[in-house]
RNA sequence: GGGGACGUAGUUCAGUUGGUUAGAACGCUGCCCUGUCACGGCAGAGGCCGCGGGUUCGAGUCCCGUCGUCCCCGCCA
């Protein structure tokens, strides 16, 4: 028979008593989080979210309660009422901070039973994640995810509270809005009261952003979800938060400085200090330098290889001469077993007829000059791993739109392949370098970085044409206005992405802010001035009465939080995420849904 | 859309070269135990080896398909 709470009330937490509360009557209320019954004495180490205390059931000072508390099992809701007692020096347990107290019950409330679980809050082997997703609301009694969601919650917090400092006003927009078809795919919602139309989940407030600015708002902010119907991975949800912002007349320099303080703000929530400015690499350079637009600083950039070799050594080894030769530099990962080079070989995804040298020892062997230069030249010591990535002989002539480029398409495919396979490595042999751990413990070492001035536009071979690098409304570099329609490939956006160990936090941009301009964009990706109008005709407009100069960014919540937590997936820090195929195991979404709801919605049913 | 890994008691895993009755730990049930704290001891229950097909005298083990979970490429303005 179960008690009922009544009018009992909890005087403390779990986590809460000290010595200095001996003698003190006490209640506390939570789970059984382990039960250690000797018989005559029974120990109950009761949990709720602060922690966990050792309650006392004594069949030598109370008999009857003694007896109840035998009925005690795993998970139980109990109210424990007694007295508060410092523990004997040799009963301490200095592994809790609660310790040092334990509470002699004098009556227990039984105030609801539990089924034996599938898997227990203090199970010290992790259940796999379907369990864990399917029975959520058990998996988040865990400590650790108890951490994770207090620590977003913290630093949700801070965030919030800071931008208010710095004048930002939060602002709601509509979860229902207008499908945009460039970008991801759109989360469509079917209107009952207008049949056959829909309304899209936005991706981003991008645009009601923008508005804000032109109604006068100056500075907007918003912990805003956002929603994107596209393939997940470890790091994307098809659902996730967002600190979006945007504020009138900056510079990106301006825009850097709020994002730099309302990290700060968020980081100390989590106990860290971080450096600001935050270091800030143009997009060509971290491409020639790391591969890739979020460099991890942590890991040593790779090393321009080519002049270490001879024109002879480079065709011998079938390297073509016109293409980047990159030594990736890994430190400490010491001998490598041939299965180990081995097992190299299949963490290299070739882009555009990229080659890899997975075994740099055979080259020294070969080419010994080339080879110590190389190592000179990378600064490897002789526990370093070294591999080469190269263009291939094969790899064509240039003949991409973006060919004049800095940074050429053919020379990008191989700096992007060699960009993969560096972080492959980086990861694959984390427990040895020691830079960034594998799991666990969160980075100490926290490398921001901003990189900017991208290019304006992506050449989509499958379209032939132009598509927006960012999004259609970035500002392209005022120096480069003039090449909208004669060079798009040479034209600079303003837009700056903010990096950290390799995670993209978040993108932004100044906007454009003026409807000649605009229409100038539109046109450049090749969208007629008819469908520039049916698509965003309402935008154009409102650039027309009086837009100020604006700009913003927007950085992703769960990510901060999966960096600040140590964790490998965004999972661990949202509290009931999707799996891979986007479902949600505990709820079972999605499901069919019945025949009349689609006949109102006025959708018929279409197999593939 | 493509590639890879995994799937065996409630849970986490082991299971040899294809061979007789599929094991361990934790959890669960019962009994014993007055200072444990991942308590300890004794006894017990618990298995369509994801599902379907095939090879074989014989399949947890080999093959094909399928479903589920995870990771990556594509995709994510």
């Amino acid at each position: 028979m179960l008690d009922f709470l009544g009018d009992l009330k909890r005087t403390h937490m779990c986590g809460e008593l000290r010595p200095s509360d001996a003698g003190k009557q006490a209640v506390l209320m939570g789970w059984v989080n382990r039960r250690r019954d000797l018989g005559q004495i029974i120990f109950v180490d009761l949990r709720d979210r602060t922690g966990v205390t050792q309650v006392v059931f004594n069949h030598e000072l109370n008999a009857a309660v003694h007896e109840k508390a035998e009925a005690l099992r795993n998970e139980f809701v109990i109210a424990a009422i007694g007295t508060v007692k410092r523990r004997d020096a040799d009963t301490i347990n200095p592994n809790i901070p609660t310790g040092e107290v334990e509470l002699v019950v004098s009556e227990l409330r039984i105030l609801n039973v539990s089924k034996a679980l599938p898997f227990l809050p203090s199970d010290t082997v992790l259940a796999n994640e379907e369990m864990r997703l399917k029975y959520r609301y058990i998996d988040l009694r865990r400590d650790a995810m108890q951490f994770n969601i207090k620590l977003r919650h913290d630093v949700a917090l801070a965030i919030r509270a800071n931008l208010a400092a710095q004048g930002f006003f939060e602002i709601e927009t509509p979860f229902m809005t207008r499908s945009t078809p460039e970008g991801a795919r759109d989360y469509l919602v079917p209107s009952r009261v207008q049949p056959g139309m829909f309304y899209a989940l936005p991706q981003s407030p991008q645009l009601f952003k923008q508005i804000l600015m032109i109604s006068g708002f100056d500075k907007y902010f918003q912990i805003v979800r956002c929603f994107r119907d596209e393939d997940l991975r470890a790091d994307r949800q098809p659902e996730f938060t967002q600190i979006d912002l945007e504020m009138s007349y900056p510079q990106p320099e301006r825009v850097w400085e709020v994002v730099e303080s309302f990290l700060t703000a968020a980081f100390k929530a989590a106990g860290h200090e971080i450096k600001t400015p935050f270091a800030r690499m143009d997009f060509d350079d971290a491409i020639r330098q790391y591969g890739i637009d979020k460099p991890d600083l942590r890991v040593p950039a790779f090393t321009d290889a080519k002049d270490c070799f001879g024109p002879a050594d480079l065709e011998q080894l079938a390297i073509n001469k016109d293409l980047p030769v990159i030594a990736i530099r890994i430190p400490k990962v010491g001998e490598l077993s041939r299965k180990e080079r081995d097992d190299i070989k299949p963490l290299f995804v070739s882009k555009g007829g990229a080659r890899v040298f997975e075994d740099f020892k055979r080259i020294e062997n070969k080419f010994p000059e080339a080879g110590a230069k190389v190592r000179v030249k990378s600064g490897a010591a002789p526990d370093d791993l070294i591999v080469l990535v190269v263009g291939s002989v094969q790899s064509g002539t240039d003949t991409h739109p973006a060919s004049k480029r800095k940074v050429t398409p053919a020379e990008l495919a191989i700096y992007a392949s060699a960009g993969l396979l560096r972080v492959a490595l980086a990861q694959k042999y984390a427990d040895r370098h020691g830079i960034f751990k594998k799991t666990g413990d969160p980075a100490k070492d926290y490398r921001f970085l901003w990189v900017t001035n991208f290019p304006m536009f992506e050449y989509d071979e499958g379209e032939k044409r132009w598509m927006a690098a960012h999004h259609p409304f970035t500002s392209p570099h005022d120096e480069d206005m003039d090449k909208l329609e004669s060079d798009p490939a040479m034209v600079r956006a303003l837009a700056y992405d903010v990096v950290l160990n390799g995670t993209e936090l978040g993108s932004g941009s100044i906007r454009i802010h003026r409807q000649d301009i605009q229409s100038r964009i539109f046109s450049a990706l090749g969208m007629s001035l008819e469908e520039a109008r049916s698509r965003f005709g309402f935008f154009l407009e409102a650039l027309e009465y009086g837009t100020p100069p604006h700009g913003g960014i927007a950085l992703g919540l769960d990510r901060i939080v999966m960096i600040l937590a140590g964790a490998e997936s965004l999972r661990e820090v949202i509290p009931f995420p999707k799996t891979a195929a986007a479902k949600d195991l505990m709820m079972e979404a999605p499901t069919p849904v019945a025949a009349a709801q689609l006949r109102d919605l006025g959708i018929g049913i279409v197999k593939k």
